[in-house]
DNA sequence: TACGGTAGGC
């Protein structure tokens, strides 16, 4: 080995332990010249990308630099930035000036702070108040807000409610940007009245105050309130309006969620143009609204105000062109884009399959494999519920067969859902049927569902028979949907009195279900309509097309009985 | 001296 190779061989041991040591062979370190401490730090200062600062950190070490620890806190900023939380916690951990100061620790913990569930920020925190010989090194308002922060992505509260206490026995609380986190931390966990109590009792509030609190109540789905709010703010920004109508999306009042998105563009004038995330919200409502006049404008301001190249938005297009059924223009949105990402490819190919164009979905999928873009959980989904609906069994089996091996993803109950589905439409029902048997997850009311109805396409009685057995005796009387088709398939099999036994219970229970709601876009405007609903301002002239289109006799049961 | 808090789709 040359006298170079062995010298990098004996750093990459001292720094790396050896686990990427190939890659650390390929860089380009020169040996030959040992820069001084200040030509380092000025080196790191730069924020350099990892290979070259792990080449920086090799120098600190063969040059017995490590006690230095102004390099050190360099390059603890440095592995921070560019989020390797390994190395920067050697570092801290053995600072040779430790404890180090509480810049370090703060950073430490905001790192850590974004990490779901992590418990690493309260046990910093712990060992951070234990160091009482450092008067220096105190727990700041910084350390309280990403602290608070942190306890916000944790499954419980408690730790929050905790450190709350101690923010108040602190007095940090008048902080703004603490006071801020802590309004956020009680609005995540839905205590409401908590996060209220400490918005009401600050010195000072900001956008930041209103928006968390409006977004706790908008989380509930208590939308008149969160609306209140929005209307009391003093200055409501972008994310303001992005948290309304992504809360009204939430809880499927799409409409209001549009109507909001023109009051922001009403009232903002050119002041605050809708940025990526509104834009987003206003087409997934109008995808689910299938306003396509409304999309095409929305694209149009898109177009106009150069959002084109953002990947989000295109996925988001995508997926109202395919859902207001214009699978034409979905895929033109499709193929404008240069290089796809698997949510683009997933949007793609869902809208395909939705559209029973199973074969084409199929073909993106391929052409997603042959660009190397990894596919996702629902990218598999969605070319499978493609070979399903177009009757692609061989193709549908390859994938689903495959998901575990080529792409690590392990089959959900979704998954084998459609594969049952997939089976089962096409005549396969006895190998869909020991699938739902023996697959590793209980089977779900949606693979009985599929089950049941390739039984009705195929007519196959006893079978039928034996999984209806099985189905009343665990779901019957919990889904509506599976009431109607369990009814459906004993109408099918001319079992009309199971059939009326059927619709009796559905009836007793109707007063429990939702009601039903259709809705049509004429001219940009959307028009809703519920069961028996006489609301509209043009019921009457309705009702009298209506009559015009439907025979004498069936208006008469429908509308005056 | 350096570090803050809020938002979205398939």
């Amino acid at each position: 080995m040359p006298a170079i190779l062995r010298l990098k061989v004996q750093i990459f041991k001292q720094v790396f332990n050896f686990t990427t040591f190939h890659s650390f062979c390929s860089s380009r370190i020169n040996i030959s010249t040992n820069p001084d401490p200040k030509t380092l730090n000025h080196l790191l200062n730069q924020r350099p990308p990892l290979f070259q600062l792990k080449q920086v950190h090799a120098q600190v070490i063969t040059q017995s630099l490590s006690s230095n620890s102004t390099l050190v806190d360099s390059l603890i900023h440095c592995y921070l930035s560019t989020k390797s939380l390994t190395f920067a916690r050697t570092l801290f951990d053995e600072h040779p000036n430790y404890p180090p100061s509480i810049l370090l620790w703060n950073l430490m913990i905001r790192s850590y702070s974004k990490i779901l569930n992590s418990r690493e920020p309260v046990d910093l925190f712990r060992r951070l108040i234990g160091l009482e010989h450092d008067p220096l090194v105190v727990p700041d308002n910084y350390t309280f807000t990403f602290l608070i922060t942190s306890c916000t992505h944790q499954k419980s509260g408690l730790h929050g409610i905790i450190i709350h206490g101690i923010v108040i026995k602190n007095g940090h609380l008048s902080n703004l940007y603490v006071g801020n986190s802590v309004i956020n931390l009680y609005a995540v966990f839905g205590r409401l009245d908590d996060a209220r109590k400490v918005f009401d009792e600050m010195p000072e509030r900001d956008v930041f105050s209103w928006t968390s609190l409006l977004g706790g109540h908008a989380k509930q789905g208590e939308m008149e309130r969160a609306t209140e709010i929005a209307a009391m703010m003093p200055i409501r920004n972008m994310v303001s309006w992005a948290v309304i109508i992504s809360g009204f999306i939430d809880c499927g009042r799409y409409i209001d969620a549009l109507t909001c998105f023109h009051e922001m563009l009403r009232e903002s004038h050119d002041s605050l143009k809708p940025n990526e995330a509104v834009l987003v919200c206003a087409l997934s409502a109008c995808a689910n609204l299938e306003a396509l006049d409304q999309g095409k404008w929305i694209h149009a301001y898109i177009n106009k105000n150069g959002f084109t190249k953002m990947s989000n938005i295109s996925t988001a297009l995508i997926d109202m062109y395919s859902k207001c059924g214009i699978i034409r223009d979905a895929y033109r949105v499709f193929h404008s884009i240069t290089q796809p990402d698997v949510c683009n490819y997933t949007s793609m190919i869902s809208g395909f399959s939705d559209h029973g164009l199973g074969s084409n979905a199929l073909r993106v999928f391929h052409q997603m494999i042959a660009q190397n873009v990894t596919p996702n959980e629902l990218t598999l989904l969605g070319v499978l519920k493609g070979c399903s609906h177009s009757g692609l069994v061989e193709e549908g089996c390859f994938i689903f067969y495959k998901t575990d091996r080529y792409w690590n993803i392990e089959p959900k109950v979704e998954h084998y859902g459609c594969f049952v589905d997939l089976l089962g439409r096409a005549g396969h029902l006895k190998l869909a049927l020991a699938i739902a048997i023996k697959m590793p997850l209980d089977a779900d009311i949606v693979i009985w569902r599929a089950l049941l109805s390739a039984c009705r396409i195929y007519k196959y009685v006893n079978l039928a028979d034996k999984i209806l057995a099985y189905v009343e005796q665990g779901y019957f009387g919990h889904f509506n949907g599976n009431e109607v088709l369990i009814s459906n398939l004993y109408a099918s099999l001319s079992k009309w009195e199971r059939v009326s036994d059927v619709r009796k219970s559905m009836s007793k229970r109707e007063h429990k279900s939702s009601i039903g709601c259709s809705w049509i876009e004429v001219n940009g405007t959307i028009h809703e309509f519920r069961v028996d609903d006489q609301l509209h301002p043009q019921i009457g002239m309705l009702k009298d097309v209506l009559k015009s289109l439907i025979s004498d006799e069936m208006f008469e049961t429908e509308f005056h009985k």
